[in-house]
RNA sequence: GGGUGCUUAGCUCAGCGGUAGAGCGUCGCCCUUACAAGGCGGUGGUCGUAGGUUCGAUCCCUACAGCACCCA
């Protein structure tokens, strides 16, 4: 091995191998685990969220895969309609061509050429955190066989009734020309005004004044509300009031909505623009007046002096002309939310359209099916009441049926051209007909059409392919193999319907409700199972002070430049490249150099990989702080050089090294090697008892955490184990085993050595699995192993190891002994190197015994002369000393220990426990804990009173010793 | 306005009813033959504030303050 961990080094081959030995196949045997990887944007990279998503899943699939399940990570992209098609677009405009220009058909098809150049740029980088997903099978939203379920679960529920096509207010946006969903817009706060208008009404004896911060859109004004108990404006409920600048007259209607104390308590009715008044304006059945185009200028039925005109031009014309016929009473400052398109930052413009919906609202149909609410809504909400589907922290079920509860119809059209084309076509007279294809439709329909039928423009939204994906990447609606453009089979509905539910789905909060809600929806409603049990909700990862990651602060990691490190300039160029104000740019540009005057240097995957783990509390956040994974890139180097110590001593004696004839040990889920064959005997000595305890416990802890989802938790014991543990003490003490005299004693430890290094390799290879695999290759052969690599090894399994618990109390004594020997040579400033002589005193017999047991290690790791012992009431020599129970460790002072210092040392240690000696006291003093506390809280503050007064006579006796 | 969280060591976070913990940082001593990406030993916290429940509260309850996020 090398003398250091070098990630690059391991992560090189290793996945290619793992990935061509069909390692990442489900293995066909076994009960079935599925996750399934919420399919990535095809036009997206690789970021920090992504990384720590996929490395839980990784750990969770790998970690099932060794317990024996029959898992299948299943991967793929998801097209992303806006995005995608925004990128070609982009890329026409530097040849200052459009879409439009092209074609659909020629520009679909440039479209999937870029798909096909550049999609793959996420899997890619996917490959290089470890993910060990099964790529035969990976699918793409557009697939054949993924349109189909697509074009299938359309007409179904169109046939059901469940989807309608309607003109309905949407959220519009002018920039890219298609409806959003709502879930795709932000309401941003910005600075604008409130401006107060006068309308008169038609006798002109009175007028009311109206607040709003949309001035222009008065041209759409159907009514102006107030609030029916508003004494203010009661006299002029049902009047006609003029409308300005139009020559129109609107009514003053009475509605519980207005809030009176907003403004002027009087609000200006636009139906067709915005979603609160088309609410007031059906409920008093006011036809609503479009004054936009599609683009967001004004439109015919306004009049002509603002036609043409973009909403903002618009505004100040409006404003002008009303200040000018005196009709402007004020203008402030106001702050206001500004529903602003995630896609194209367009402020968005609530707009009346044709689209397709899903109905989830209603409870029946005019003809008595069951509508929306029933059929889809309701069994996705049941799913998670009755328990079926499980989140994990378990709070976001609140958050999930809370947003089911008030949904609303979801409106799936989108006025794009790169998505799966809605399977509808019109006649001549506006007729809908639904089928497969022209012909399925027409042949499907109760009446003919008439005249020429021609296909509907549209396409559906992405999220609608995707809420199909727990099945449809599983075959569904096909009856036998799927099979991809390359003509192999990547799915098989019959065999592979066994994945479904699948056990776990890990995704960010956000998605609850584009991507998990309809999931639970579409898969209940065709095929009646829930799509997955288990809804584990990661955090969101943030920079190292809590700050969302966002490329206009700077503050962005790439995880593959963490994997890789790079240097600063190259950093710094790749962070600024995107960015197009100057400001910003220097703003970047000054904070990379400052947070990375060196770069950033390279921890690897596995390292990497930990980190996530390590941060994977239930908490909603993680800040991901560099320092972090630094430090666990440590650990990584401290695994790989216990396993050098390892390996070098049994190299140093190879007639011992795998040891299948000499000493056996506990199998530990050795399974079929040479070495579970041997006759099972005990280990030698007490400290390899001891490190099987410890890792047991940690085997079982690990499993736990596994369950419930608390990688922090499972890192920290693995991290706690392998180094505090293992290395600080069982290597430690391995080191006069190896060294000393009994042949068997040294032997045995040598097949512990090896035997708990390689268990440790199999529970930490789900977290990281390079650096395992890389060390298994030279650990497993050792002890006769004939698996290939370590990635085919099963899970070690805890109850296939004895405890000895009376081993673990030996250990912590000589522990202790060890510790207070330290303690003394630090404090005193004894140098490291120096033999010093070391003394006995006191204790009782099994004191006694376990200094007999383990005085050779205590010399050797505490480099103390041969240990003697005082007898009771001889003389002893001035001494420092620890107190372990009833035990005194002395080390003399002469030459080496200044008097006065260590009798502050002691008066110090003595007070201390003096303290602890009056909590006890207080306790046990309170009557009413000694009568209510449970007793074995009572027993325990006993036992601890006795233990700490054995210590305090002790020092006291020393303290007294001394003088 | 409705909802959900968070507030514990200098930093990032566990713990959540019975002796306050980890990593990183920091301080001291050591290049001791697996590892200086290391070893050994320290320092560091009235667990946001105020009440309440309890024999006992960082942990449960109430109120308040501050900070996030989600939905209107």
């Amino acid at each position: 091995m090398e003398k250091s961990f070098e990630p690059a080094q391991i992560e090189s081959t290793w996945y290619a191998h793992w990935e061509a030995s069909g390692a990442f196949k489900p293995s066909g045997q076994g009960e079935p685990y599925c996750i399934l990887l919420p399919p990535p944007n095809v036009t997206g990279t690789l970021h920090m969220g992504h990384a720590f998503q996929q490395t839980v899943m990784d750990m969770l699939v790998r970690y099932q895969r060794m317990r024996g399940m029959n898992t299948l990570w299943q991967v793929g992209t998801d097209h992303a309609g806006i995005a995608t098609q925004k990128i070609v677009e982009n890329q026409l405009a530097v040849e200052e061509k459009t879409r439009h220009d092209l074609g659909r058909e020629a520009f679909i098809e440039r479209v999937w050429k870029w798909k096909e150049e550049s999609g793959s740029t996420i899997t890619n980088q996917m490959r290089r955190i470890g993910a060990a997903a099964d790529w035969s099978r990976e699918r793409f939203t557009m697939d054949e066989g993924l349109s189909a379920a697509v074009r299938k679960v359309f007409i179904d529920w169109y046939r059901a009734g469940l989807i309608y096509r309607g003109n309905r207010l949407v959220n519009w946006d002018p920039v890219l020309g298609t409806a959003v969903s709502d879930l795709e817009v932000n309401n941003v706060e910005r600075d604008g005004h409130m401006w107060s208008i006068r309308y008169m009404t038609t006798d002109g004896a009175a007028s009311l004044v109206v607040a709003t911060t949309r001035p222009e859109t008065m041209l759409g004004d159907v009514a102006v509300a107030v609030h029916p108990e508003d004494e203010r404006y009661a006299p002029l409920i049902g009047q006609m009031l003029h409308l300005p600048l139009t020559g129109r007259q609107i009514p003053v209607i009475a509605d519980d909505y207005v809030d009176r104390d907003f403004g002027t308590g009087a609000v200006k009715i636009t139906p067709a623009h915005d979603f609160n008044d088309y609410a007031v304006g059906q409920r008093h059945k006011l036809a609503p007046i479009e004054i936009f185009t599609l683009d967001a200028k004004v439109n015919d039925n306004a009049p002509e002096k603002y036609r043409g005109l973009d909403r903002y031009d618009a505004r100040k014309a409006v404003l002008a002309d009303l200040d000018a016929a005196d009709l402007l009473v004020e203008t402030k400052p106001h702050k206001l939310q500004v529903p602003i398109s995630q896609r194209s930052d367009a402020v968005i413009e609530p707009m009346l359209t044709d689209q397709w919906f899903v109905d989830l609202t209603s409870e029946t149909l005019a003809d008595g099916r069951p509508g929306g609410r029933k059929a889809i809504t309701e069994p996705a909400l049941d799913a998670v009441r009755n328990g079926d589907i499980k989140f994990v922290p378990e709070n976001w079920s609140t958050t999930y049926t809370q947003w089911l509860d008030n949904i609303q119809d979801w409106c799936i059209s989108r006025q794009l051209w790169w998505g799966h084309r809605i399977p509808a076509w019109y006649d001549g007279a506006g007729n809908i007909f639904v089928g497969e294809d022209e012909a399925d439709a027409r042949a499907s329909a109760s009446t003919a059409p008439v005249g020429a039928l021609r296909q509907d423009d549209d396409v559906l939204d992405t999220w609608f392919s995707s809420a199909l994906w727990p099945f449809s990447t599983l075959g569904w609606p096909a009856e036998g193999p799927v099979k991809n453009e390359r003509g192999e089979v990547v799915a098989n509905w019959e065999q592979d319907k066994i994945f479904l539910p699948s056990a776990v789905l890990v995704t960010g909060f956000d998605i609850i409700f584009f991507w998990v809600a309809r999931m639970v929806m579409a898969t209940k409603y065709f095929t009646g199972k829930i799509p997955f049990r288990e809804v584990y909700i990661n955090a969101i990862v943030r920079d190292a002070e809590g700050q969302k990651m966002s490329k206009s602060k700077g503050n962005t990691l790439d995880p593959l430049d963490l994997i890789d490190g790079i240097e600063l300039e190259p950093l710094v160029a790749k962070s600024t490249r995107s960015l197009l104000i100057p400001q910003v740019r220097a703003k970047v540009e000054k904070r990379i150099r400052k947070d990375y005057p060196d770069g950033i240097p390279a921890i690897g995957t596995d390292a990497l990989r930990f980190t996530f783990a390590a941060l994977a509390s239930y908490s909603r956040t993680i800040n991901f702080d560099i320092k972090r994974a630094e430090g666990y890139k440590a650990f990584c180097n401290k695994l790989w050089n216990a396993a050098r110590f390892v390996l070098m001593n049994l190299d140093a004696d190879p007639a011992t090294a795998v040891g299948a004839t000499s000493v056996a040990m506990p199998s530990i889920g050795i399974g079929k090697s040479i070495a579970a064959e041997a006759a099972p005997t005990a280990p030698a000595t007490e400290a390899e008892r001891w490190i099987l305890t410890r890792l047991k416990q940690t085997l079982a802890e690990v499993e736990q955490h596994f369950v419930s989802y608390r990688f922090d938790h499972l890192a920290q014991s693995l991290y706690e184990f392998v180094w505090n543990e293992y290395c600080d003490w069982f290597l430690e003490l391995s080191k006069p085993a190896l060294n000393g005299d009994d042949a068997a004693a040294a032997a045995s430890t040598r097949r512990t050595l090896l035997v708990v290094l390689e268990s440790v390799l199999r529970a930490l290879h789900p977290v990281i699995p390079f650096i395992t695999e890389e060390i298994w290759k030279d650990v497993g052969p050792k002890l006769g192993l004939t698996e290939e690599s370590l990635i085919h090894r099963p899970w070690p399994k805890a109850e296939d190891i004895v405890a000895d618990h009376a081993a673990t109390g030996e250990i912590e004594w000589f522990k202790n002994v060890l510790s207070g020997i330290r303690k003394i040579r630090s404090e005193m400033n004894i140098s490291p190197a120096r033999t010093i002589p070391l003394l006995f005193a006191d204790g009782d017999a099994s004191d006694n015994a376990r200094v007999a047991k383990f005085a050779a290690q205590i010399s050797f790791l505490a480099r103390t002369e041969t240990p003697q012992w005082i007898e009771a009431g001889a003389d002893e020599p001035a001494s420092a000393a620890a107190v372990v129970g009833a035990l005194r460790v002395m080390i003399p002072l002469a030459g080496l220990i200044d008097l006065a210092a260590e009798k502050v040392r002691l008066a110090k240690e003595i007070s201390r426990i003096e303290v602890e000696i009056k909590k006890c006291e207080g306790k046990l003093g309170n009557a009413s804990f000694v009568a209510n506390a449970p007793a074995e809280v009572v027993a325990q503050e006993r036992q601890r009173i006795t233990d700490w007064n054995t210590t305090l006579g002790a020092l006291r006796e020393q303290a007294q010793k001394l003088g």
